[in-house]
RNA sequence: GCAGGGUUAGUGAAGCGGUCAAACACGGCAGACUGUAAAUCUGCUGGCUUAUGCCUUCGUAGGUUCGAAUCCUACACCCUGCA
């Protein structure tokens, strides 16, 4: 009965393509623009689904490939789909495994700076073995848990989402590195749509062999690195294809973020729902909302959250640094999260130095509160006018007195 | 009391005549982290106006040697066995 619906209600005067909207899903619905939590292995990692909730968030991202192979996709399937099996009622999405093509393939124990930095790549000094081959048809993956050997095609990787059941799923698609040369992106991105008709060839055969499945909404993936004909002629490409939504994705430079994201908001159909694949520092936010991106994922507050990073307005502290030893103040004065509300700097200084479970949870709570408090400030910017206002205040401070 | 083993940088622990300011691990300090191989990774970690340099270190005090953390002697402390 529910399917998927994807309305704007408001939008800020050209030439920002900025708006809110709803996004309805069988689990709910999703104010945007909106952060997407990630869950990769049906888990925000250290949260609760309770948590979670408290924290606003909306809606959460697993990963196929993940799931796939630990606990394997039939399971989910079995335990009634994804947000039964994680207890998250609310809306969910997959990511295709695509980002895997690159992290376990040419980016294996690479730094990739995804957001394009000086350097795109820094090989760390462990020896580099890949665990990814791109083929014309598919990916071989050898597993990163035990080695063993696993064939990726877009029409797996439909079965598999199908099966774990996401409100939103994504093409199956190939990212590649800001440092792979023009050729490549070009051989790459041809690749991907051929992935993406596949992928839509192998959704509706399953949509149509199991009526009774509650709906989900694919998305075609655009990628194109920082080449501008390339991102325009794939988003003109995907825009004619039969797809709910769109994930824009890839190695961006961080530089030209809005205007990347610019080139293929411009190409695509406004009607349809614009998700920025893993992108979730406010700059990078503000750029892309104002260039048209109802939502994002971003794995960024859980890990760096554990990693010993909290958001603030001044930038990420690193909260593990000595100074915070005996500092009894919150992370934040104002902020009204669970964290701040009842924790010191001090406390969570102790717990992530004496490696305490809590640690990791409550720095999760903060970041991912933060994060999502900023979009949906921002949401509320659109809608009041004020947008131009609050970025300008905001992006006064962030990168200063870090 | 006798016999044997031990004492190395914040901790644990390699080293057993020169290539030793001394492996490695932990800890400490700093940094990184953008569709999660990520509770991870990187760098530094005796001192010095940071250097293919100098100085002070390997229980303490002497000694052997061109040269000692490494060999010898004495002492101190610790451990094990026998009395």
């Amino acid at each position: 009965m529910t399917s998927f619906q994807f309305s704007v209600k408001s939008r800020l005067a050209r030439p920002s393509l900025a708006r809110t909207g709803i996004i309805r899903t069988p689990h709910g619905e999703i104010k945007t623009p909106a952060f997407i939590v990630v869950g990769t292995k049906a888990s925000v990692k250290a949260m609760t689904p309770e948590q979670v909730s408290s924290v606003n968030a909306q809606a959460v991202l697993a990963n196929a490939y993940h799931l796939y192979l630990q606990p394997g996709h039939k399971l989910i399937e079995k335990a009634g789909g994804l947000s039964k099996f994680m207890n998250w009622p609310g809306p969910t999405f997959t990511d295709s495994g695509g980002f895997q093509v690159l992290s376990l393939g040419s980016g294996y124990k690479k730094v990739i700076d995804m957001v394009g930095g000086e350097s795109t790549e820094i090989t760390k000094k462990t020896k580099t073995e890949r665990k990814a081959f791109v083929d014309e048809d598919g990916v071989t993956f050898f597993s990163h848990l035990n080695g063993s050997r696993h064939r990726f095609t877009a029409e797996l990787s439909m079965q598999i989402q199908h099966a774990i059941g996401a409100d939103i799923i994504f093409a199956f698609d190939e990212l590649t590195s800001l440092a792979d040369p023009y050729d490549y992106q070009i051989e790459s991105l041809k690749r991907t749509h051929d992935w993406a008709l596949r992928s839509i060839e192998e959704f509706n055969r399953l949509r149509l062999a199991n009526p009774t499945r509650p709906y989900q909404a694919l998305f075609g993936v655009i990628q194109g690195a920082q080449y501008e004909d390339l991102r325009r002629m794939t988003s003109k490409f995907m825009a004619g294809l039969p797809v709910e939504g769109f994930g824009i994705g890839g190695a961006i430079e961080k530089k030209r973020l809005g205007q990347i994201v610019r080139w293929v908001t411009d190409e695509l159909p406004e009607e349809k729902p614009k998700h920025l694949l893993g992108i979730s520092e406010p700059d990078d936010i503000f750029e892309a909302i104002d260039n048209g991106i109802d939502t994002f994922d971003c794995v960024s507050p859980t890990r760096v959250g554990r990693n010993g990073s909290a958001y603030t307005y001044f930038g990420r502290q690193n909260i593990v640094a000595s100074r915070f030893r005996d500092d009894f103040r919150p992370l934040i004065e104002e902020c009204a999260c669970y964290t701040c509300q009842n924790y010191t700097r001090a406390y969570l200084h102790h717990l992530l130095h004496a490696k305490e479970l809590l640690g990791y949870t409550l720095m999760s709570i903060h970041n991912e509160y933060f994060i999502i408090k900023l979009v949906d400030d921002i949401r509320l910017s659109i809608e009041n006018g004020s947008f131009n206002n609050l970025r300008a205040q905001w992006l006064k401070n962030y990168y200063k007195d870090k």
